[in-house]
DNA sequence: GTGGTCTAGACCACA
DNA sequence: GTGGTCTAGACCACA
């Protein structure tokens, strides 16, 4: 469900973060949706339980997600079920400026990059 | 020449370290080139001079750069002008994972992503 | 100039945000005002680094204070400088009400609790 | 008859305790006195009837409450029935410094803080 | 020197 | 079972 990858620069609790939102935004996660346990994602993921509660704590101080007291986290009941196309577009928008900026000290043609990603965008997950 | 984002949680010293290895690899950056000094780098970027001595340290560990007493840094000699395009490619092919994983959490379509993609490559810098 | 304790059930991080609030909404810490390092107030308060640590982050990401790397902790230079008399009233509230509750559960005369609380203010520091 | 409050970071079976031990050193609770059952106390508060337990377990083990078997707790036998005032004002102490705290970081007034507390004090529950 | 991230692991409050 | 707090301590990025 979630993609955590410690070699990152990224830290973990950050991509974790970033991916919930990314989940919420796109209506994949409802309100009322609960999450894995701090527990369980901790192992999953082999990674360290107060990683996955920073995250959590985090994303409930934003207001995206709801504790109930042992109870799994929730997504917050408040938020509205999902955001435009527009607005989820400009959550990539950091990530292609990025990418745009690889090619072009690649030297990298439009079309090879297009074609690279578009591989990938149609392989099933 | 190059982009350093003190915001990214990417290390600025990695930032400028993959750019340099970018701009080798597609030859924009040929063998004996000079760089920009230390202190001009982190001037024009208002970052510590330390941060680009790290970087420029770490490339030149890896074979990447050349230092010559009292010369500024040099693309070192013995690199090959420029990698094949399956090479360069090559090194996107994070970003672009990243990017499949952030458009698939935010149901984006494959359209949606390449029509946003070509139009920022498109765009002169 | 904190007072941290351990034995209370208000969790040391929490204690530690509440003062800087009050402290910051008193003037008392004007903007600009560079807050001990996590080291030093971990070291005089015998706490563990990271309980300090979250503290600043949650001061941080509310606003109060600011980051900057490789320096301390400051007083965010957003903020205004101090809050009126009855904003700061506002803030003993529920400290006051807790303590009426008290009282009456004791029985406790309004006298003798004034009498209490005069002879405590008094007392310098 | 007891105020329990979820938000706070003091725990409620903490915040029940508290408020049992403070009724019996005023006399307002007299040895025999019965309490809510554990059901009766939790739906009440809407809290998890361990909570009360909990509450009441300690306050056993501690010999203010006794059990009986097939009867509701009841406050035990051996108790005195009444504090000295000395000894009831010793038990706001804590509360009391933690005001003189707050105040103080606030740069509060002493009159300015008297003068709300007796304002609380005044009004009827 | 500054703060940040992470693991290992104990212990707590609550359902 | 749930999440929260805290310590001990390693290692990192940056000034």
């Amino acid at each position: 469900m979630f993609i955590l990858n410690p070699h990152s620069s990224v830290p973990i609790y950050q991509q974790l973060i970033e991916q919930v939102r990314r989940m919420v935004a796109s209506g994949q996660l409802v309100p009322g949706t609960e999450l894995p346990s701090v527990r369980d994602m901790a192992h999953t993921h082999t990674v360290h339980p107060m990683t996955i509660s920073k995250a959590y704590s985090l994303l409930e101080s934003e207001g995206l997600l709801e504790r109930h007291r042992g109870k799994p986290m929730r997504v917050a009941a408040t938020r509205r079920d999902q955001l435009s196309v527009a607005a989820r577009v400009r959550q990539i928008e950091p990530q292609l400026d990025a990418l745009v900026l690889s090619a072009r000290q690649l030297e990298l043609s439009t079309e090879e990059v297009l074609a690279q990603l578009k591989k990938k965008l149609g392989a099933k997950p």
